[in-house]
DNA sequence: GTGCTAAGAGTTTTT
DNA sequence: CTCTTAGCAC
């Protein structure tokens, strides 16, 4: 099955439903008997450095694979080549589609995983050559940021509550991702009085984080360069055993990821890069466009190769994309071209407001599936914002078709899981005071808030120098009771009860063969379902919470089942990959084919569906209001604009047969309907390109009231400025 | 220390 | 509109 002349197509046959067109028409896709010369020559080059421009549907992840292929048959070791991804979903694919082409031993020791697995990896073998670091350490999620973030704010007397929302996550991250010192950063991003505060928030999150043995997303990047400067032997043992890399999605390499793998490479420079700088779209996180437009020259002898045949959409939909994308500046200047011939025209839908625009969508996919035969795993509704899922949710289950948010509510961010996680993290690491502090009271054991507090007190009237962390604490206390005034007797002896259980535990996984049966055993004596029956009135909801942790259990075991390493799985282990796996788990990717696929732009990349219903095209929503006001802020052009535009062509190149457009007249927002105008983007459309559905105008009574008496009033502004 | 009610606040995108 | 939090009664 797809040997290296059965080319097949190109197209990613990933979760969606396609290769299961079973709809009436054929889907456009051309199926070539064998590579096309871009691709044959692409596959060629197994010797760096060389840069794909792949575009959209171009066959990218075949000429990668099929590289790959090339590389061992000239005798190039698996163990020597390192494929990096941009998402688990992409490495789990590309493993996937190797696994299909070559036998397992062909491909031992190879690794392909995403750069924060990769980073992972490094640590676990090396963390403990920087100071104050050890094995098993912690990987804080976004949440254990935010309660390090808000115990500074608390030293630094500024709100607690602030650390929250105010952005500073973000803004620590992307200083790291530019790989730029605090200082230099405030300087770039030109912030007044506040650069100070900022460089010291900085300085005390970073000592924090470090102080709980912790390793922030990241620092994943980050320590291993540290490591590799510091310790160039362990460098040279990396790059004699990684000697071919390939990056995928290059496009979206941030400077620190850069830096790394330009560590990793050395001077050998065996580097492959793909990607697309048209389907750049994660700026805000740090990526950098100028990375893969400056790749020609940090590689000056570098090869390249550009792929531009389009395999996946029909001519209509690759000419929409072109048309739009040539509105940005600073590109390598791409075009898609056909294979396919013109197929349909764009349809156009334009609702009264966002609950008409989802009826309209969900009454055509009804249609089409029950009297046209389609099937609903053809189609996906594309957003921009979470949020926007609601009314697509609500018309689609009113309307009993099957469907599927991808990415939506997560699971991990379920409290009970986060609690059962956080027991774990306690596990592994006694000094994770933000688990702990999150566990010592769940479920509910009596130990309240007044204890919490005098505890940190004690801890802060220690000498700066040799402060105990909370755990020891915890450990002194129970032996000597009295040791901190006003805490009861009874608490101390449940803060003993509590340290009992979790050496007990820790005992007990340091000693079992498999994990999965001890976590179980844990969940029980905890005795969560009581906790849940006290708390909901609903049995559905405790039935389903416990539901989730069985869950928890079951990917453990799933794990140590399909555990290809020689020492059984950690805790640790499995902490990794849940923290690693974030967003993306599917646990049943098979019952996920064959719905309605909703999904936002982002997520949506490196997908392709038959028929795309792309939504929300007004102005302020997409292209977002926050780019737009960047764009203008900081004087950088139009960055911000531009970044939306290509997520807008990464939108519209997703479909493969049929693409709707569509938007709304009025949107509630906070419950309040408002008037929206329509997105710019329907101007960047080829002329008389749509096929318009439905256009919508006046809306409710309410609203057309709303909307004559905004026209009045601007009406009554301009007569007054020309006065 | 826990549980209820009322008021308030907030939606970009994610490894 | 929906979810979180602050304040008060037990």
């Amino acid at each position: 099955m797809g040997g290296p002349s059965t080319n097949r197509s190109g197209a990613k046959s990933g979760k969606t439903g396609s290769g299961r067109g079973r709809s009436k028409k054929a889907a456009p896709r051309a199926r070539l008997p064998k590579m096309n010369p871009e691709q044959a020559d692409a596959v060629k080059q197994i010797h760096g450095p060389v840069l794909i421009l792949a575009g959209a549907g171009s066959g990218k992840t075949m000429v990668i694979t099929h590289r790959i292929r090339q590389m061992l048959k000239f005798g190039m070791p698996p163990g020597a080549i390192v494929a990096v991804t941009f998402t688990n979903k992409s490495a789990r694919e590309m493993k996937a589609r190797l696994g299909k082409m070559l036998s397992r031993k062909e491909t031992r020791g190879m690794v392909v995983s995403t750069f924060h697995s990769l980073g992972n990896r490094i640590l676990q073998k090396e963390i403990e050559c920087l100071p104050g670091y050890r094995y098993p350490f912690s990987i804080l999620a976004r949440e254990d940021q935010e309660s390090v973030l808000a115990d500074i704010y608390r030293g630094l007397k500024l709100d607690p509550a602030d650390a929250r929302d105010s952005g500073v996550i973000s803004l620590i991250s992307l200083c790291k991702n530019s790989g730029l010192e605090p200082e230099d950063f405030a300087e770039q991003r030109g912030f007044e009085a506040g650069g100070d505060l900022f460089g010291e928030i900085y300085r005390r999150y970073h000592k924090n984080v470090h102080g709980v043995n912790g390793v922030d997303f990241d620092d994943l990047i980050l320590l291993p360069q540290e490591i590799f400067r510091r310790e160039p032997e362990i460098l040279a043992k990396y790059r004699r055993k990684w000697r071919h890399f390939l990056v995928d999605e290059f496009q979206d390499t941030n400077p620190a990821q850069y830096n790394l793998l330009l560590q990793l490479v050395g001077s050998e420079k065996q580097l492959c890069v793909v990607g697309d700088d048209d389907q750049s779209i994660y700026g805000w996180r740090g990526a950098d466009v100028n990375i893969i437009l400056g790749f020609e020259k940090d590689f000056p002898n570098s090869k390249v190769v550009r792929l531009e045949t389009n395999y996946r959409s029909t001519a209509r939909i690759l000419e929409a994309a072109n048309s739009v994308i040539r509105n940005n500046p600073k590109r390598t200047g791409k075009k898609l071209r056909p294979i396919a011939g013109p197929g349909e025209m764009l349809h156009g839908i334009i609702g009264a407001d966002e609950v008409r625009e989802a009826e309209i969508v969900a009454d055509e996919i009804k249609r089409r599936v029950f009297t046209e035969n389609q099937m609903p795993g053809d189609f996906a509704i594309l957003f921009r914002t979470n949020f926007q899922s609601r009314a697509f949710e609500q018309e689609l289950r009113n309307r009993n078709i099957p469907h599927h948010v991808v990415g939506g509510y997560k699971f991990f961010d379920r409290r009970e899981v986060r609690d059962m996680i956080s027991y774990l993290r306690v596990l592994a690491n006694p000094r994770d005071e933000t688990a702990l502090m999150r566990v010592i009271n769940r479920p509910r054991r009596g130990v309240g808030e007044g204890t919490l507090a005098k505890i940190s007190q004690y801890i802060l009237d220690q000498d700066e120098d040799h402060r105990p962390d909370v755990y020891t604490v915890l450990e002194l206390m129970s032996e000597t009771p009295g040791m901190i005034p006003g805490v009861r007797a009874d608490v101390v002896a449940t803060l003993y009860e509590f340290l009992e259980l979790l050496a007990n535990y820790r005992s007990k996984f340091s000693r079992a063969t498999r994990l999965s049966p001890v976590l179980n055993e844990l969940i029980r004596e905890l005795n969560f379902e009581a906790e849940f029956r006290r708390e909901a009135d609903n049995d559905n909801v405790v039935k389903a919470r416990m539901f989730n942790l069985s869950e928890l259990v079951n990917m453990l075991s799933y794990m140590e089942d399909n555990w290809d390493e020689s020492v059984p799985p950690t805790i640790f282990d499995f902490l990794a990959r849940i923290s690693l796996m974030a967003q993306d788990q599917d646990p049943d990717e098979d019952e996920q084919r064959g719905r309605v696929q909703l999904l936002t732009l982002h997520v949506s990349k490196g997908l392709e569906f038959p028929v795309v219903f792309l939504t929300g095209l007004e102005e302020g929503l997409f292209p977002s209001l926050r780019s737009l006001e960047e764009s203008q802020e900081n004087g950088f052009g139009d960055a911000g604009l531009c970044e939306e535009r290509r997520l807008y062509y990464v939108g519209i190149t997703r479909a493969r047969r049929e693409l709707f457009l569509s938007a709304a007249q009025s949107r509630r927002k906070f419950g309040e309907a408002q008037i929206v105008e329509l997105s710019r983007f329907w101007d960047e459309l080829p002329e008389g390109a749509i096929d318009w559905m439905i256009r919508e105008t006046g809306a409710t009574d309410e609203e057309d009231q709303k909307n004559t008496l905004t026209n009045l009033l601007d009406g009554l502004g301009s007569l007054g400025e020309s006065e």
